[in-house]
DNA sequence: TCATAGCAATACCTTGAAGGTATCAAAAGA
DNA sequence: TCTTTTGATACCTTCAAGGTATTGCTATGA
């Protein structure tokens, strides 16, 4: 049984005339008489009844027809769903999240992505840049994002943006009547890092930035993430530097201040997807990203709760 | 998109590989790796990504692998269906009763009908003769069962079987003592007849019966069927000619005695159906009945309640 | 009653596509 | 580096789908 010989049929029970069946379906008469009867012959089942005026169905035939014309409607069904998967617009994307990049960019890819492709079920799962490794390998993640990512044969890390560093700080320190901090002064200032596990990390890049200084950093607190980094910048039990969208992370009595150098101290965020990975919907998802990387976000780091 | 590609493609899902798939469908390697592609150029959409060792489904393929099993599913119960339709054994058939006829011979047709074919579905319709035939030709009947049916070009009456007539009487009635009554002593007495509507009917039969004997029977009371005739009876209002099928109904202080003539004065129990239907269902239907046809449905005609 | 029109079925030819064999190209493994 | 394994390509053969011409049947109208 083809599909054709279904189309042919389901015209015919429609036209119950070979002549003006065939002419719907574009052909002759003769083969749309040849290709009926082999139906019936490979069914075994007379499905119509010659009458001199034409054809009519058989019971049978009345019953094959409504199965005819169920399985082309779920044939046509299946063609359209799987070329939107094949576009992109249709399918699952699973996104590894991480850290402060979470409280201003993410959350912007994400929307734009659901905007555009409606149809893609997005799953967002919190784990660090280890699990997000052994999860993109997995294949339970398509994409991850993070800082600092370890460079893998079979990864292809990809910058999505940079922002300045900032220094947190308690609206009553004194740093807080600076409009820029000189990074030497942070020397003998108590200093909270984060996070601390995952190691390379943030924490890492800013002990960099202190050696680089010329001074070994004052750390009084290693913490998991930039919401517990800042949560003890508000109950003043030390300073701490943050990405530039951790400032969106407004917490009393916290204060947000750039550093004073030139070029301003910055730490990208990056993304991460499986090399060989040309899933139309994780193209369709970097193509965002890509849109994005050069776009500028602006925060107002003087703005405090 | 064709059947044969739908078969291709699911073998290769489940492969993995174009050798082995090839080798399981019993074709070689090329017209499949062809056969594939064509699909791919037709949706437009990557299914598979080849990789050195094989290949893989993409996640459109993926989602077209479960379409497409579904689709050749629903294919192969469609056809199961329309062959089981085909020969009989799926499918409705409509059966128009009356009568006497209802009260032995047919229950054991539809009984037998029901054991061999459980699928079709039977409905029963209560009409006269004329509605009979007006249903057969509006196709909401298959067969109906009647005695005495007009001819018509359109229809086939056929006998089903030949019932002696017997005679309805009260316990008390003085006929209630001899083993069998001889027709020329109705002439005087009480005689209830039915049906009264759709002349002729098997109340004709029985006037008939009683002129050719050289007598016209005093007829008391027309009704509509053999139970409120036979109801009559009970009660004293006269004595009745049923059909031996008639028999079956007990009542109290009725009794049923043949009639004293030979041949015995019979009746039959035909069948009707359109002359063009060769519906399988119809023919399974018709067997049955001829099977039944000389069978011998012995009857009690002494007993009573 | 015969001629005609309209229908499906058949005979016969043409062509396109599916399948086969041989071979290539690329990558992995020994 | 050579061999093996994989899918892709080139080219040929064959079979079946489609076309034209025609037949056979039946209902209908003159």
């Amino acid at each position: 049984m083809e599909f054709r010989q279904l189309k042919y049929f389901t015209v015919l029970a429609e036209e119950l005339n070979y002549g003006r069946a065939a002419a719907k379906l574009h052909i002759s008469q003769p083969p749309l008489t040849r290709q009926i009867q082999q139906m019936e012959e490979e069914l075994g089942v007379q499905l119509f009844l010659r009458t001199p005026k034409g054809v009519e169905l058989t019971a049978a035939g009345q019953l094959f027809l409504e199965d005819a014309v169920n399985v082309m409607a779920l044939m046509q069904r299946a063609t359209e769903r799987t070329q939107l998967a094949g576009s992109g617009h249709l399918g699952r994307i699973d996104v590894g999240i991480f850290g402060s990049a979470m409280l201003n960019v993410i959350p912007r890819l994400l929307l734009t992505f659901r905007n555009l492709y409606p149809n893609v079920d997005m799953a967002l799962h919190n784990m660090n840049k280890t699990q997000q490794i052994e999860a993109l390998r997995e294949k339970r993640l398509t994409i991850g994002f993070n800082r600092i990512i370890p460079e893998s044969d079979d990864m292809v890390i990809e910058r999505v943006l940079t922002e300045r560093i900032l220094v947190a700080v308690n609206r009553s320190h004194k740093f807080a009547y600076l409009r820029e901090i000189p990074l030497p002064d942070i020397a003998n200032q108590p200093l909270i890092v984060f996070p601390k596990i995952a190691r390379p990390s943030f924490a890492d890049d800013v002990i960099a930035l202190c050696r680089a200084e010329g001074f070994h950093p004052n750390i009084v607190q290693e913490v998991e993430d930039v919401v517990t980094g800042v949560a003890l910048v508000s109950s003043g039990f030390g300073i701490s530097m943050v990405p530039e969208s951790g400032a969106n992370l407004k917490l009393p009595g916290v204060v947000y201040r750039p550093l004073k150098k030139t070029p301003s101290p910055s730490i990208d965020l990056s993304c991460v997807y499986r090399k060989n990975d040309q899933s139309p919907i994780l193209q369709a998802f970097l193509d965002i990203i890509r849109a994005y990387r050069n776009t500028s976000f602006p925060i107002d780091t003087h703005s405090s709760s």
